[in-house]
Order: structure tokens, then C-alpha cells, then sequence
DNA sequence: CATATAATGGACATTACAGGTCCATAATAA
DNA sequence: TTATTATGGACCTGTAATGTCCATTATATG
């Protein structure tokens, strides 16, 4: 289980894109070069971010691509769902809720097995919650602080240059 | 993004396997058939919470599995580790460690770019963080305390029955 | 209008990996 | 010795991530 490199692109365009801000739009080219990242495969992404409505979009000759909303309304969150897809990170594998199988249960009824459960599986809920923890992490964190958190990084490396 | 189905086999035969309990050694037949996975497949995943000391597996006649240390020194961590690997979610794009690309430098240096950060990167720091939350999570919960949720559940559809 | 620019979306091709099977081997109890 | 049971290597398969290509559409500019 890994984050698909297209999370990595799309928080990078994000950015890109924060840092330069100011109704100047970024084309594609440009953010593709920045990030080492085919044209072609990054258009895909920053097009979901679009449909998603992170980002805005103007086609022709000085187009490109412009956050939809300020820096700071636009989580970690947000963009991990966009780009991972919102299914549970545990997914049940009899049915779709509920059982949790009993080893006497086992040759009885291998189609409609006995569960002991309702709707309080705890393997599910166990799993669930820990899922929530990252993402409530992740949305507490937006575009935003972590450009603020560069830039106090940015401040004591140019000193070494 | 998901958890394999690894993981969630892993983890209800060692909640099958706690629930057995008493030295006595549960089969990969009647595992296989409580849960609804080939024999062939779970052994794969048996044999690695073995070789990661979390069951102890003996071969021939009355052989099997059973858990090596109790179910309460068992954690959800534990278990998605030694099935889903132990990297980091996110990983980094760019060489190993920092960097964080900026728009201008773009063009300049295409192999070896003029990147922002040293150590600090504000992305990564926020995916590991996130990553964090979760693993503490699943770290506080154990095969033994999942059961105890368990059972209590078990005691009010019981009464369904 | 004509033209150059730039994003869009559909249709692929490629790769990686999860999921799954098979079998020969080794270990153990009876 | 025999039946049983886990082991691990080799292999197959399907699907999702990654990546490319192109025809289309939209826009600014002169
Ligand atoms: S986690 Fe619970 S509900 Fe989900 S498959 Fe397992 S037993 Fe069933
Ligand atoms: S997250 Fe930071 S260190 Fe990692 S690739 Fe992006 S800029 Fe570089």
C-alpha cells in the first residue's frame, strides 16, 4: 500500500502553483518541467484537481492552470481523495458489512455463513478509525501551511548558499 | 490506495487463531474454510506471519498454526507491517530525500535542479505525519482487544438468535 | 477571420504488482 | 512407514497505475 505517484504530482502542482499565484496562469509546460513529469501525464491530473474544482482552468494562448480557491482552503485532504479515490482504505472481503467468521461455523454453511456480527464488526471499525486519524491529520494540513512551513525552511538554507 | 487483501486475511485467521487459543493447533484447512481463501493463497500469508514471529507453525500430524505471544502483544500495526511492507506511504519523487522544485529554476537545471529544502520538506513532512497518525492508531489496538469488542457485540445479537 | 496556443478526453500501450495456483520438499505424529 | 501438514519456489493471471498519442475544443491576438 503506497501513495500513487500521481498524489505526489498533484500536491506539487498545487504548490507550483500557490507559490506563484496572482491571476497569472501556469501552463502545463511549464509545471511538467518544474516537476520532471511527462506533459501528457500530468495533464490528466491537473485535469481530475479541475473537475474537482481545486484548480481552474483557461484553454488557448495564455492559458493554463490557477488554484479555484485560496492556498489555505485547499487540504491535503482534499487532494488525496481526488487523486486516490474515496473507497475505505479496508475493505470487507465476505459481502459487503459485517460477519467476522467462527471456526465451528466453518463446514456448516460455506454460502451463508453464521456471522457473529451486526454492524459492529471490530476488525472493520478497528481499521475505519485508523483510517480517520490520517485523514483528519491531512485535513488539518492545507496547500498553505506547508508552503509557510517552506518558506521558514527556505530562509535557513539560502543562508548556506 | 488500499489495504491488500493480505492484511485483512492476515488478520482474521489470528483473530481465529486467538479465539481457538490453548495449544492447540489450528489447520490451514479449516483456516481456509472459515474464511473463504484457497488453502494454497493463506499459506503464502501464514508463512509470512511466521517468518515475522507473530504465529508459531508446526508441520505434519496434528500440525498448524498458533500464536506466538498473546493475542494482547499482537497489534494491528504488527500485522500490516509484515503485510504490507514497511515503506513509507509517500514516497518521494526526485532522488531519496529533499528537495521541493520552483518554477523558475525550471528551465536552468533539468538533471541536477536548485531545489528549496534541505531535510525539512514541508510535503513529505505531512504525508509521514499523516502516516504517523494512523500507525499509532492501529499500534493501540490489539488481535485481543478486537475480541473483546467482539464479544461483546456477540452477546447482544445473541439475543437476536 | 486566421493562426498559434493550450487544455481536454478518448483510446491506446506498457509496467508493476496483487492475487492466485501448482508442486516438489521437508518435518512431524502415529 | 505412512499419512499429514507446512514450506517455498516457480509460475500464471488480471487489474490498476503509469505513460503516450492524437483529434478536438476553446481562447487570445493581430
Ligand atoms: S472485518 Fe468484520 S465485517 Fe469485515 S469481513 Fe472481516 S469480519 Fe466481516
Ligand atoms: S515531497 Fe519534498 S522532498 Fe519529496 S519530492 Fe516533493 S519536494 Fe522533494
Amino acid at each position: 500500500m503506497q501513495f500513487s505517484k500521481s498524489t505526489a504530482y498533484g500536491l506539487h502542482a498545487l504548490m507550483l502553483l500557490a507559490k506563484s499565484e496572482r491571476g497569472r496562469n501556469v501552463g502545463i509546460k511549464e509545471l511538467s518541467s518544474s516537476l520532471g513529469a511527462s506533459e501528457s501525464y500530468l495533464s490528466k491530473i491537473m485535469s481530475k484537481l479541475r473537475q474537482d474544482g481545486l484548480v481552474r482552468a483557461v484553454t488557448g494562448v495564455n492559458g493554463g492552470y490557477e488554484l479555484a480557491r485560496a492556498a489555505s482552503e485547499i487540504t491535503f485532504l482534499d487532494v488525496v481523495q481526488v487523486l486516490e479515490g474515496r473507497q475505505h482504505l479496508y475493505e470487507c472481503f465476505h459481502g459487503s458489512d459485517h460477519p467476522l467468521p467462527s471456526l465451528e461455523a466453518a463446514g456448516d454453511e460455506p454460502e451463508t455463513p453464521e456471522f457473529a456480527f451486526g454492524e459492529g464488526c471490530p476488525v472493520k471499525q478497528v481499521m475505519d478509525a485508523a483510517e480517520l486519524q490520517m485523514n483528519r491529520y491531512l485535513q488539518q494540513h492545507t496547500i498553505q501551511s506547508a508552503l509557510n512551513q517552506a518558506g521558514s525552511c527556505d530562509a535557513h538554507t539560502a543562508s548556506k548558499k
